[in-house]
DNA sequence: CAATAGCTGTAACATATGTTACAGGAAGGG
DNA sequence: CCCTTCCTGTAACATATGTTACAGCTATTG
């Protein structure tokens, strides 16, 4: 069982080996995260497990606050968490981060950087719990695309998906004041989950974050519209009080 | 020769028709455009013209400064643009707008957000010149895909290299004062060309727009940069004066 | 040539945001 | 229980950027 060797320490990317036919633990340990995955989406378990058995792959364990992957490593795999969470994060050279995304089992990592010209990762990617992570070679995918038609078709989705995620941020951050990327996000906590009242999931340090603004700048926003009486603020809960005006301030 | 039709006002996405035998106008028209784009690279004119032909198009023709597409337009078809070039840009409700990129032929419209869950486009493209544009419906290139491995190659560099373009500009917005941003804008001139003095393409207000920031604050810096001896400027002519000031700036 | 439009340079002023600092509350660990 | 750590609230002040306005320059057009 040549994966267990993918736990290693001294994991490189450059040999990752493909299944014998006796290996069974690679998918079958991961199968429930593979099958929800975007990826493997309309395929059945036994599907995704030929497949696996089918192209070279490993699984990595990283811990905790583990750096997964920096700006300026080569992508030369595809990689899917299989199973904790990780965020993507940009940094200035002062050491001023910005929170491009939050990855979650079963979301795919570098998926937009795996072929065109600069294979190179422009952010770098932390782990945020324990977290596992499957590898499958760019090379291997590409074969897997002419032969599956339903991981390519999966995998387009995957890339559009995340370009208008990207351009939304780019919305967010070059066309909005504090307020508007606030009021914005409010706004699509209410569309989501249909309620005027909620507790957010972020602290305002990590909305700061990834807004690319400061904590108390943050803060300060938050409780001017809290005494203008558009939002009732009370630490993490939030009560829309005056959606109109909350609108008006995406601008 | 039904794609005549193309050049028509009536012109519907819906109904693009595919050519019969007798159609050349489409492709050798546009053979050479089409061979140097992308999506075609490491094709030959005849291949190119063998795919054309197999596959749904029409050829549609926007003056300068006509609205090629719309922020939440669905994006149904492959868009070349065959001829011209055109901006894509973004506009908050004010009218401030945010340019995201310039697109030249033979560049691709829309390519990343063909596939996924949202097909709206997220931003306006705008004519910059007499413009032609190639519409391929999704289903033909999806086809095609599974039959033309080099056009799948190419079409996934093409969104690759589309996310790492989108990637540096939300590292431009979100993590750069406009000096941060300058320093980036003429650091990538001397890179390209080689040269420290030069002449910049873009006026001050066509770089504010792309930087999302306002005129005269960009005049502003310019200016200061200038006095500190960091740069020369003298309208659009530059030289570089202290690069590893200006390379201190990135932050 | 005059008239226009678009660019640049610049200034005064208004506003938004960052920075730093400190105090207090909530949560968890020993 | 105390101690630590992380979060929030808040203030004073510094700085960056936006806004508006105007003047002059250049190219184009009729």
């Amino acid at each position: 069982m040549r994966s267990t060797a993918t736990e290693d320490n001294n994991f490189n990317e450059k040999y990752i080996q493909p299944c014998n036919d006796k290996c069974s633990f690679c998918f079958l340990n991961y199968v429930d995260a593979l099958k929800s995955s975007y990826i493997f989406k309309d395929l059945k378990a036994e599907a995704i497990g030929e497949i696996i058995k089918k192209v070279h792959h490993q699984v990595k364990t990283y811990q905790k606050d583990e750096l997964i992957a920096s700006n300026g490593d080569t992508c030369n795999s595809l990689r899917i968490i299989v199973k904790g969470a990780a965020v993507g994060e940009m940094m200035d050279f002062q050491g001023k981060s910005l929170r491009i995304e939050e990855l979650h089992a079963p979301d795919t990592i570098a998926s937009a950087f795996l072929f065109g010209e600069d294979n190179t990762l422009p952010v770098d990617v932390i782990a945020i719990e324990e977290t596992k992570i499957l590898f499958i070679p760019r090379q291997d995918l590409m074969n897997l695309f002419c032969n599956e038609n339903t991981v390519l078709k999966n995998y387009l989705d995957i890339t559009s998906n995340r370009a208008q995620k990207l351009t939304k941020k780019i919305k967010l951050l070059g066309l909005q004041s504090i307020r508007g990327k606030f009021a914005n996000y409010l706004l699509e906590h209410v569309r989501r989950e249909g309620k005027m009242e909620f507790t957010i999931k972020n602290s305002q340090s990590e909305l700061a974050n990834i807004f690319g603004i400061s904590r108390p700048s943050l803060g300060r926003v938050i409780r001017e519209m809290h005494n203008e009486g558009i939002i009732e603020a009370d630490g993490r809960n939030i009560k829309i009080v005056d959606k109109k005006a909350l609108s008006g301030l995406l601008k």
